[in-house]
DNA sequence: CATGAATGAGGTTTCATTCAT
DNA sequence: GATGAATGAAACCTCATTCAT
């Protein structure tokens, strides 16, 4: 998924302009990354860039603008490195399989947590990214379901929705260094455990009260 | 847990102190509430709560101070509702106590998802706020463990560190509204399924690679 | 007519607040008269006027609202200082009065005659203005009807509305410095000429072919 | 009258040049024409045109060169449909000829009027302009005294000067909107009333008091 | 020559905070 | 204590102009 075309003022056909876009996403990166949201204003991107407030407003009609295209990119490269990773594993065991894709769940965020908490939250009310999100994950569980040789269509939606998000919990709270207490470790066995057991496909579900 | 001394500038001794911050509090929470952080001005807070802004600033002693309480408070409305759901169920079964305590996580969001998703990132780089979550999570672990009988010194702390993040993982996703097509019903069957096999003391870890 | 209270922040009720507008009012007319428009930034009002920036966004949601407020004031003035020249003429013969009310529509443009133009110009859009200035004209043309003892009812609609517009024409053009050649003094003759004509009750209109 | 040399870059000796010019003056009076000076930017300009910014410039040194020599067309244009309106009618009599120099009056600013009043006031301060202007006017008086069969030497400056200018503002005032009251045919009654008057030769200016 | 990407000074506006009353 | 008018740093964004290609 690339940037949506209505979002950027001119379109990214040449590849000094892919480039420029590349080096102002990376500038608002490494301003999220080390200030976390506070400072972040066009004219620190701009000078962190090397490009004048000038550029920076031709390829972006606004602020908003910029940091939704940033955040569509992230999005796009954790899906592409998911999917990678299940590739790269493609033919092992079950438990290999989710051991992979588990750890590359931490593994994107380890320079980058704050880059991405900050967009995540930035756009929780933004219609179009929740749904750009909601089919990333989607396409991420999808993928993990057909890696380890399950039929999708069998899965009722509910745990559907539950495999992928339930292990973004704890990745989160990681993320967030709720705890340093828990070593990554420990910590993966136990998401490795969790995601098999919900990818059991003859289980039932705890009745409703 | 109630708002650190150290940063109000006067002791809420008074119950007038005590009213005062709560109508500041509520008008807070009501702006972020309905703006999202945008509008979320000490002069709104000031416009909105009756008092002016001098007053307000004779309580906190920046802005961050104000939101930083809040955040406390937030935190200790959650964890009150928490154990009231347990204690409400206290000598039920061990599934309609996990129910309790899943239908629990969705409530308190309801009305106020946006006024905690602000202050989450708001914080999110704070220590000080990520160590009284992390509190707060951890005794809502331990109440939990005790509640359904079991023994919490018995559980490996990894385990205990996903059992209530993988359950807030979903309830999120579902909070942020990523998916109508799931009901809650549904999701709180999973949920609930998914806990109990945390729960389950004998269960041993995925074995490392 | 005073400034309507919705493009005010504030309503003028206080000595101090009425005296502040005074000065903001007199900064942005000094800046217009010697900058004519260029350079008339909010920052530069706000130096001028000796007050600071927020001050005057106090008082006024924007620009254009100040602005609009300047051009009402304006406008009011003008209306009084018209009909305090009718005032002082009353009872003295016709051409009297014609020539007071001629003196009059010169003078007022004597030192700001730069503020007027642009502000007339700038609204030229502003359908709420161009009602406001219109009201002005038609109560100005009714005063001085009145004046030289003559029935407004009698007169029909287009020669009023002709009656004071034809005498702004040459004000307007000796306003913009069209010419030096033409002294004020029999200027004012041929405008006396003119709209004693004009004021003719028995005049029958060209034919319309 | 052309656009004076000394404001363009190259002198417009080929057929090219003079269509180029056409089409950005067109593009910039229609920006005026629908924008009214707002969002009249030299890259709005240069893209309505459909020739580049970097072409824009070679033709003129800067947004005002441009502008001025825009307004010194608009100027000719109006001179030149004057002159028309008179040499259509000539040889007809006194009150035919003076209708038609009225109606004319009116016709220009039926599709430009915003044009002509943006450029009125930009060029306010500008001694060149008010100058051409002022020459414009002059003419259109002598070609109208001219074409009655009066001796433009025996009218009085003062009365030469009202003469048109006393039209003009009146019809400034309608094209304003100012009035929907008043019909333009009765209006146009008014105004060859007016100036037939002015045209009297044996006239007396009231005296001077 | 024509182009249009790049520039950056400068414009408007917001809002956390102070302090005289 | 309470008040809110005043402050001004700093944010976002525009647009006239240049110059390498």
């Amino acid at each position: 998924m690339q940037e949506a075309p209505e979002i950027l003022r001119k379109n990214p056909v040449q590849r000094r302009t892919r480039q420029t876009l590349d080096v102002i996403f990376e500038a608002t990166a490494q301003l999220l990354q080390s200030g976390g949201g506070k400072g972040l204003s066009t004219n620190a991107i701009a000078e962190r860039s090397g490009f004048s407030i000038g550029t920076l407003y031709s390829y972006f009609k606004d602020k908003t603008s910029l940091l939704r295209a940033l955040a569509l990119r992230e999005f796009a490269r954790q899906e592409a490195q998911f999917a990678e990773a299940l590739e790269a594993h493609r033919g092992r065991g079950r438990e290999a399989i989710v051991r992979a894709a588990v750890r590359q769940g931490f593994a994107p965020f380890a320079g980058r947590h704050r880059v991405r908490r900050y967009l995540l939250v930035l756009f929780g009310n933004d219609a179009e990214l929740q749904k750009a999100l909601h089919d990333v994950v989607e396409r991420m569980t999808e993928g993990l379901i057909a890696a380890v040789g399950l039929d999708g269509e069998a899965m009722p939606p509910a745990r559907r929705f539950i495999l992928i998000r339930s292990a973004l919990g704890p990745i989160r709270a990681a993320v967030m260094r709720e705890s340093r207490l828990v070593e990554a470790r420990e910590l993966e066995d136990e998401l490795v455990r969790l995601v098999l057991f919900l990818l059991e496909p003859d289980a039932a579900p705890a009745r409703s009260v």
